[in-house]
DNA sequence: GCGAGGACATACTCGCCAGTATGTGGGGGA
DNA sequence: TCCCCCACATACTGGCGAGTATGTCCTCGC
């Protein structure tokens, strides 16, 4: 009685999908098996295929809802009237956070490499695969506006837009490799530490104050 | 008779060896067969199970040559009396170039999430992998030690220096993900693209001049 | 020119995993 | 109260890929 009297049918495919990042974040695409999933669920593979019609469309889901996950958390950053530099950094600070709290989607998201396979299979594949990947790109144009934008404002100055854009996300989306929720951890935590890698990354190490 | 005259047993077995990077790299650990490996060299599965055992082995071996890439590439500069921002610099610039220059390699040793999967083996496969995580480990701190030591000598300045190791390496390493050699690239080309990268983020974004 | 072994190729086996076909409990509408 | 269908569970199949067993060529020492 206590426990989930009405979960609807959206929340129980959510938590498949949460079950399905969860295990494409350990081990990968290809090492992630459809009993995994289940297994992570308490369930069997019935429920998997029960609102998942193939492996590829999980993934793909898990994709989609990462994308949106990370356009949601810095979009309302990326449009401000505050000058170029304290968006982009507003941003990072966002990116960074999202890559903590959703690390399962975020890591997934982040390893795009296994996506190289499905070009192969399905045309179907092949236009999904199209989608997400004018997506990502899209992400990444936006970072290179506000850089822009900053340098042309003069509130920014690097080498070059485009390669400061890649190594600012690179640094950023590292941190799905090496952050490890604590027990305890507390939200302000998570936010201390977003806020030491984007200061790192956009004071540099030789900004002697 | 213009090609090849003499190739050594090793040379056979380093083609064997960049011929698994390359497909590594590609599609991951998992969805890498050893048909693929032996399709890209043009020979068949026998050919790569004369030279390495199993495919866990074959892995291994890529992981151990790329490690020994990117140490052989930055010990030069870690230890010389220069100032530790300097030093840092240079071993930044090394691995970035790394990065660029032995793509393979460096690709499957970045994405090392992929040795999970390895912990759930054979005890062999254990005690080979913490090995190997032991020399990540190392690899890390060597850097770790040497923004320290510029921190120090004042020279460097960074919020904390265990996050600012990982941003740093996070910015050199995402080089694998986004970086694709071009038709009539030099080694100067190169060079001048680490370099911007390592000024980025050694300089940071809000470094005025 | 010949025996042997190194360096592969060929032809299998066997297990695992995606996907499917079919069974089942339970809750809600009539 | 009965039925029906939703949300799964259970029980299969089929193919793919790691690993193996064996055959073959070619070279090198003698």
């Amino acid at each position: 009685m206590a426990d989930e009297p009405t979960r609807s049918t959206f929340d129980r495919r959510e938590e498949v999908l949460a079950a399905a990042a969860e295990c494409f974040m350990r081990r990968g695409y290809d090492a992630t098996t459809m009993d995994h999933v289940a297994e992570t669920l308490g369930a069997t593979k019935g429920r998997v295929y029960h609102h998942f019609t193939s492996k590829p469309e999980l993934f793909f889901a898990v994709w989609r809802r990462a994308m949106e996950l990370v356009f949601d958390a810095i979009l309302p950053h990326a449009t401000t009237d505050e000058p170029g530099g304290e968006r982009l950094a507003a941003m990072a600070r966002a990116h960074a956070l999202c890559m903590m709290e959703k690390r399962p989607f975020q890591r997934t998201l982040a390893r795009g490499v296994d996506l190289y396979r499905f070009g192969e299979t399905s045309a179907e594949n092949r236009a999904i695969l199209q989608v997400l990947m004018d997506q990502r790109r899209e992400y990444e144009l936006l970072f290179r506006r506000v850089t822009q934008a900053g340098v042309d404002d003069g509130s920014l100055a690097v080498p070059d837009a485009r390669v400061a854009t890649r190594t600012l996300l690179g640094a950023l989306n590292w941190v799905t490799i090496w952050y490890e929720p604590r027990p305890g951890e507390t939200r302000a935590d998570r936010e201390r530490l977003a806020e030491q890698v984007v200061q790192t990354v956009l004071d540099g190490f030789r900004h002697l104050p």
